[in-house]
DNA sequence: GATTTATACTAGCGTTATACTAGGAAATAA
DNA sequence: TTATTTCCTAGTATAACGCTAGTATAAATC
């Protein structure tokens, strides 16, 4: 039950480019360097968070990543929906519809539904923004383990 | 961000438990049989859930498992937090005191208590009882993957 | 006290997921 | 044309997951 680095280190990133953010692309050599997370394994994250529209990029000299959209306007959720693949506690709550032969039987699908529901609500109601405005000195660029 | 196996087996060990508890010990290879899980794997996860005593166990003849209390006394997060480990969404939350370096200057340390919290918060109030009056015909005996 | 029935404990093992590294292609600004 | 940047795909070591298997131990019954 454990986010992974890849949703962990996608937060990070955005922190950054929203706290780094002056009109320009901000290449992802700056933002590797001061997060500490490798060019290569950042650009898997944020080609993932390109491809749905979560940033504008541009190729080349001066390219770079930029916010799409405001601080305020990105939840938690949907950043981590798009790079943890799915935030759903039971593999039957990962598609749209609920294929599993047994739901109409089973005791726990309510439980993992208002768990589902639980982890949903909350992290839609935390935006970018409020990431940004933590009060705290620096980024967090380490997470033990 | 998946219960495990060890999670869900425990649920519905727990429940079947419940419903089929006429005071005597019920041996894992009815449970076994009726839930469709293999009895060795079972008895990795009764024998953690006897070693927190949530199970009375007695062996031989006669023997089997027994709740150790009422089905209403026991919260979901406690048998998901015995056999998941922890719930934690990042390991620097799973240790009692927070020992990450950077705990300070993280910006992302409030997102992960206040998701680990409501986490908590919701499987601390769904009861085992809770599982065994679900209004469906059956136990869930088979999740998809 | 021997046998049967049950849990307890430990080790092992195949498969999958995680957390990366690496190489090269394509685009773009200077 | 060259340097810089993202984009795309493949590979790989490690750890976690989801079991199976064997043996030890306890207890009831014959």
């Amino acid at each position: 039950m454990k986010i992974s680095t890849r949703g962990r280190y996608a937060l990070r990133f955005m922190i950054d480019l929203a706290q780094h953010d002056n009109g320009s692309y901000v290449p992802l050599k700056d933002i590797s360097a001061r997060q500490n997370i490798s060019i290569k394994y950042l650009e898997q994250i944020t080609s993932l968070l390109s491809k749905f529209k979560l940033l504008i990029s541009v190729r080349g000299p001066q390219g770079g990543y930029k916010l799409s959209k405001q601080p305020q306007e990105y939840s938690v959720a949907e950043i981590l929906h798009i790079t943890e693949g799915s935030l759903a506690p039971v593999a039957c709550l990962e598609t749209e519809t609920n294929v599993c032969p047994h739901k109409e039987n089973c005791k726990t699908l309510k439980l993992w539904e208002g768990l589902d529901k639980a982890i949903h609500d909350y992290l839609l109601n935390v935006t970018l923004k409020d990431l940004v405005d933590e009060n705290r000195e620096q980024d967090c660029f380490y997470y033990i383990i």
